[in-house]
DNA sequence: CTTATTAAATACCGGGTAGTATTATATGGA
DNA sequence: TCCATATAATACTACCCGGTATTTAATAAG
């Protein structure tokens, strides 16, 4: 399917989804606080009215790079794991993965460096950051409950608290990780982090 | 003992410790990331060149910031903590302290706050942020070196990544706190994130 | 060829930043 | 009284930001 109607007017140049690309590398590698609209514009080559009347401002560009990631990166990351291992296992492989600094991409998260900059974020782009954490939450909470069912987590835990813990560690590990910190350590000290959980950091 | 010598000239009237104490109040509350020299200037009724003056510039008055923060909340807070007590009880000293949001000052940490934003910190800031994190580390390793000779602390987990987590978790924890997430969950969260340590956070 | 239409970039606006040159002020001493 | 001295604030530079009014370019239709 074409694009619906080359009836007038002078065609369209503007690559949509390669500045779409070159927004999401530059917030994921530089973070949202350390590359400006104008430098995206810049790497992009594309003139800032051109960002203006495709994605409303700065706000709506950020939105659409965080939702492009989430579809792109998040979610086949998400899939992926869905497997039927035990908790402990599927959090070694989140863990190993993240601290995995010499693999293709940026390091990090952009979702998790959002998620310490609100100031830096608009309205939309804020919504998207609350909702995706929500979804992330709620997968938590499935494997949680279902570790709960197998007897690997007791279940004198609360499934918040289990949560709440499996969200703190995994987002903040992401940002140590993107701050440059020393990923043998950080992987050692996460892995035991979840021992009161399952039991297998202890090692 | 009086300042030195009222030869000749203007009086001083800049009143250096108030303007530091605005500043740590300003950086502490709103993070260095979100209030500027001259915000800071503004709400401490003093001229930019005067701070210039005294502090050589925006990173001398961080610098200096930070070490009254190091001496006046941190140093009085690692003074209580130092007891004899087991780890486990001083852990949960220090985290139920932390999350206290009622508590008179600001909530979260200059310090752990200015980690997070390496970028935005000159020469002199982050090199005494460095050193005022070796500290700290250092405070860590001296208890979990004393909790490994009580037994409490079993001997297979190295030094090193027990403090990792140590200040993993602290630092984040109070990073969380300043961000307003919820201080019942991350309490939970951070006792269990220390159980493979202490076995404290399983009950 | 002209006109309408759509999209592009240029150039600007107001406001913020860190840092500084300049000027005004208040003292002690000659 | 007049000057040297030290400190104060004012006013400015140069540069960045997000956002936009204006202008230029490229097409289809009449």
């Amino acid at each position: 399917m074409e694009t619906a109607s080359p009836s007038a007017g002078r065609p369209r140049t503007f690559d949509t989804g390669r500045v779409i690309e070159v927004a999401v590398e530059s917030y994921w590698t530089d973070g949202v606080e350390g590359v400006s609209l104008n430098e995206i514009c810049r790497r992009a080559g594309v003139s800032k009215p051109g960002v203006y009347r495709e994605f409303r401002g700065e706000d709506g560009l950020m939105d659409a790079a965080l939702a492009h990631y989430a579809e792109s990166v998040l979610a086949p990351n998400f899939a992926n794991i869905a497997g039927d291992s035990s908790l402990a296992d599927v959090l070694a492989t989140l863990i190993e993965f993240m601290v995995d600094v010499d693999r293709s991409g940026p390091v990090g998260c952009l979702l998790a460096n959002m998620r310490q900059m609100p100031d830096r974020l608009g309205p939309a782009t804020r919504r998207r950051v609350t909702d995706l954490r929500e979804q992330s939450r709620s997968s938590y909470a499935t494997w949680v409950e279902r570790a709960k069912e197998t007897g690997e987590v007791p279940s004198t835990i609360s499934t918040d608290v289990a949560v709440a813990l499996i969200d703190f560690q995994l987002t903040n590990l992401l940002v140590q990780i993107a701050l440059g910190e020393d990923p043998d350590l950080l992987q050692a000290q996460a892995k035991l982090s979840f021992a009161g959980l399952t039991g297998f950091g202890a090692d």
